[in-house]
DNA sequence: GTCTATAATTCGATAGAC
DNA sequence: GTCTATCGAATTATAGAC
């Protein structure tokens, strides 16, 4: 079958994407992601040279945090604990990111920038903590990471059953206190 | 060099738990631990048969939970999250199967049995919420596996910094929140 | 008990025909 | 733009000499 070079590439690409969020980086397989996108393995390499390089288009990502100044100071907890419930369901890229990090130095490295330019500037602002915006920060990373370890990769079934709202009750105090209770 | 076999076998398993605690199960190969055993690829077959055996003996694990009847009931969370703290720290099998489990079914199943095993009774005996201990008790484990990621697997720096006595400062009334909040 | 040699796979990557 | 064919490297695992 003949086609349009884009769609090949987004063929490719979406294929590569369930693969790396199902398996990780390692076995994941360039001739698996191939079959997937009923292509043959050549082309994948022809469109991004190297299978580093069809990670690295695969796991483009952005945590796309809301603006905060509007939510009321008692709600910001929650609603990130929302937010990033919505961001995993919505985009398997933080999967991919989690099961290959785990292995990959390199991949942690990202995981640790987003984070920390992400998420510690919230911290910082919402606390008024400067000093301590960095460990609460990594604080509230870990327990929102936690929860999606538990319940996206390692699939917990008590955690898979509870519903977002449930969610968002439990863990909406802890990561409130994490990232704003006094300094 | 000439040794008796359970001297190697035992430098054998030291130097697999060190290669699947860096690695995980993919990227520790054979060679790479029998290297650092200084001994023959070969002879790790001989002794383990194959690397899935090596592995089952490398990942040998037990929770080692405490008795928690004679702490005072306010003190469960701090308890538990700094016997977590000790437990990983003394000894590296949960980064072996936290490394393994994002990737591998098997070993995920073998950490959810473990915690549902173990830390579901704490829960119901702590709490009295027997109908939730199993929510309770995922809850538990996303923290603490959380912080273990980000601390041990992820190396955030702000959480490497971070004294045990702070982590447990932090951590505890989460976790004591998540298991013996009344029902 | 230890090692050499090698079989059998599997994978990423390349060359080149059509 | 797509595919066939294949290389070269790495891995688990086995057979057998000493």
């Amino acid at each position: 079958m003949r086609r349009r070079s884009e769609d090949t590439k987004a063929l490719i690409l979406a294929a590569a994407r369930e693969r790396f969020a199902a398996d990780g980086y390692d076995r994941a397989t360039i001739r698996a992601i191939a079959a997937d996108a009923g292509i043959d393995p050549s082309m994948v390499m022809r469109y991004f040279g190297t299978k580093e390089r069809l990670f690295a288009a695969a796991a483009e990502f952005d945590l796309e945090l809301p603006d905060l100044t509007s939510v009321p100071g008692d709600d910001v907890g929650a609603t990130l604990v929302a937010h990033f419930l919505d961001r995993w369901e919505r985009d398997e890229t933080l999967v991919i990111l989690l099961r290959t990090a785990v292995t990959n130095e390199a991949v942690a490295e990202r995981m640790r920038s987003i984070f920390s330019a992400q998420l510690v500037p919230v911290a910082a602002k919402i606390s008024g903590d400067h000093a301590a915006a960095r460990k609460r920060a990594a604080l509230a990373a870990s327990q929102i990471l936690g929860m999606a370890l538990c319940r996206y990769v390692l699939a917990l079934p008590s955690l898979g059953t509870m519903t977002r709202q449930e969610l968002v009750d439990w863990l909406g105090p802890v990561v409130q206190r994490y990232v704003a209770s006094p300094a």
